[in-house]
DNA sequence: GTGAAAGCGCTAACAA
DNA sequence: TTGTTAGCGCTTTCAC
């Protein structure tokens, strides 16, 4: 671990080219109105003093940070046990960079990181945040909106407060549960269960939505109840089959909880897919290519989620600028990104 | 996305408490020689006030950020594509918020990212660094060495260039893969094979010899290479099975070379345990849990590990403080975490 | 123990 | 087009 060297300052770079402090810094940011000759000076005088704009003086001034919170709930260990929220946070990072922005993580394990959370948010350290509020009664949304800082939601909210002035990006999980459903009736499969996710989830909750658009009629023992698990997946199989021995196809609200269902059909000597066809959601790939068989699911695009949850908020930001209250209405309240079926094996 | 509002300042305070800026500094910073009476009232001005310290300001008179980067290259697909890194992070956000300082995120995805991410630690925005550093030849750790900030790093970097002036957490690879042959050992098999991993990743290579510490004598043609994918655990798996028929144990270098080998065995109809007993290593559950049978495996504490470096590394940042060249020892080169083996129904 | 004042490095009016 | 200047909000000597 090494000292920090002193580094060049502005003024220096000034110095060295033989202008003013001023002109470096229209330089230094896209240049404007300033004579090529001395603009090239400048640059040579950077570029050999290996000047880096000290971020806190100009913050301090410009109050713009170039950075932006994302914030997740940990404890939800759905975000952290598999893959989505690695991706998500990949898709983040690639348009924040692109717009020279960094990402300031913020996890939370419970009550005093939210006070935690806020504080920093209502600080003004950030210019914007990116929260993933899967929950039902999640306190975070309510935190970021009183903390007033730029926000756009990963997910859909589940506030029916009236103000649906909220930015949020979801992936389509109402019609992809359509689709996966009519994959399996197009099967010719008649006797279609479902088993859910935890219904507090609003992701779980539109799946099951989904479901219902297309088995309006479904008698309701044919619904179990899982919570993205496999464990919970089996259990939720094991009454199914009890309940509704002539199932012939299951649609599980993710992949996990198809794993578990898998299993306990393969141990109940249910082929799949002859016997019972099965359907996952997520496409985590891990999981679903290792199932046996290789899983038939419906796939997200979560990198691309998580890259236009960043763009909406950094054009959100952008607009603030011009601040022009008769400009056009800005971002879309929420965007759905479309889902597509995968086939593998199971269906 | 609403307007923010001016925040109050420290001048604010100081004249709602009717006293110095100066003093109300004090009292914000961990007070020290300020009357109880006066520090009181400070508190309570802040109090009503709402006031946050601006960071920008601070930063730019104390040159210190609270604030730590986390770099990590995305290409190695690993580090995304399991829960590995999320765990990590969990474990760094953790020390972290507990010493109030910020994680900055900085994901890279090839050369030109390299350069982004130099200037960016070269620019002093961040206090130190936490670096995965997982292959050989990666230029990152140069890169980071070069910026000139404390660094601690995330896995054993491979350079031997004589400085062993780096600090890095692993876990006992070495250690782990022996504890997985000698129990495979200890169960009387005696043609034990090895499916490593990219040996370009000293984690596979530390497996590797692991491996051979306890099988110093084994036949060459009961290693296969692997590549840390289930894709790559089938392929060597069968490998293996044309070259050694006879092999009766297989310790994989992660789970999900396990999970590969596990199908192929299946479908040459060996049984696991009785025929052929397998070990993984990682214990990353979505797979270790959900394999067939349920894996036995090498549990590292990946939460633990990712603790560890932030803590090693704002270790080192306060010591640089007090600044005294007498000082004992800094922090430790390297540090190990052991491995613990997890039973479960393969071995 | 407390306050006054000097700057940290930068941007943004405003002059020239 | 370029330079001068006044802060941004904070910490930190240095007097008192």
């Amino acid at each position: 671990m090494s000292e920090t060297a002193p580094r060049p300052t502005l003024e220096a770079v000034a110095e060295r080219a033989g202008v003013s402090r001023a002109t470096v810094s229209r330089v230094v940011n896209g240049a404007h109105g300033v004579r090529d000759a001395l603009a090239e000076r400048v640059r040579r005088a950077v570029e050999e003093l290996g000047y880096v704009p000290n971020q806190a003086a100009r913050s301090l001034v410009t109050r713009r940070h170039q950075a932006v919170a994302v914030v997740a709930a940990e404890p939800e260990t759905r975000v952290f046990a598999d893959p989505y929220f690695a991706q998500q946070l990949r898709g983040i990072s690639k348009e924040l960079t692109a717009h020279d922005n960094q990402l300031v993580l913020l996890l939370t394990e419970g009550r005093e990181d939210h006070a935690r959370v806020g504080r920093y948010l209502a600080g003004g350290h950030v210019d914007g945040a990116l929260v993933f509020s899967l929950h039902l009664h999640d306190p975070l949304p309510g935190l970021v909106r009183s903390a007033g800082v730029p926000t756009v939601f990963g997910g859909r909210p589940d506030w029916d407060d009236g103000r649906d002035d909220v930015t949020y990006v979801d992936s389509d999980n109402r019609g992809g549960a359509r689709s996966a459903v009519h994959h399996l009736a197009g099967l010719g499969r008649t006797r279609i269960a479902h088993i859910t996710g935890p219904l507090d989830q609003t992701s779980a909750a539109d799946r099951l939505e989904g479901f219902r658009d297309v088995r309006a009629d479904a008698d309701p023992r044919l619904i179990a109840r899982g919570d993205f698990t496999s464990g919970g997946g089996e259990r939720a199989m094991r009454e199914l089959l009890d309940r509704c021995p002539g199932l012939d196809a299951v649609f599980a609200a993710n992949d996990l909880t198809a794993a578990g269902a898998l299993r306990v059909l393969r141990e109940r000597g249910r082929r799949v897919p002859d016997d019972v066809a099965v359907v996952g959601f997520d496409d985590m790939l891990p999981v679903a290519e290792e199932t046996d068989p290789p899983l038939t699911t419906v796939r997200q695009d979560i990198e691309g989620m998580g890259r236009l949850m960043a763009r909406l908020l950094l054009r959100g930001l952008d607009r603030t600028t011009p601040d022009d209250a008769e400009a056009p209405p800005p971002a879309p309240p929420g965007v759905i990104l479309p889902t597509t079926l995968v086939h593998r094996a199971t269906a």
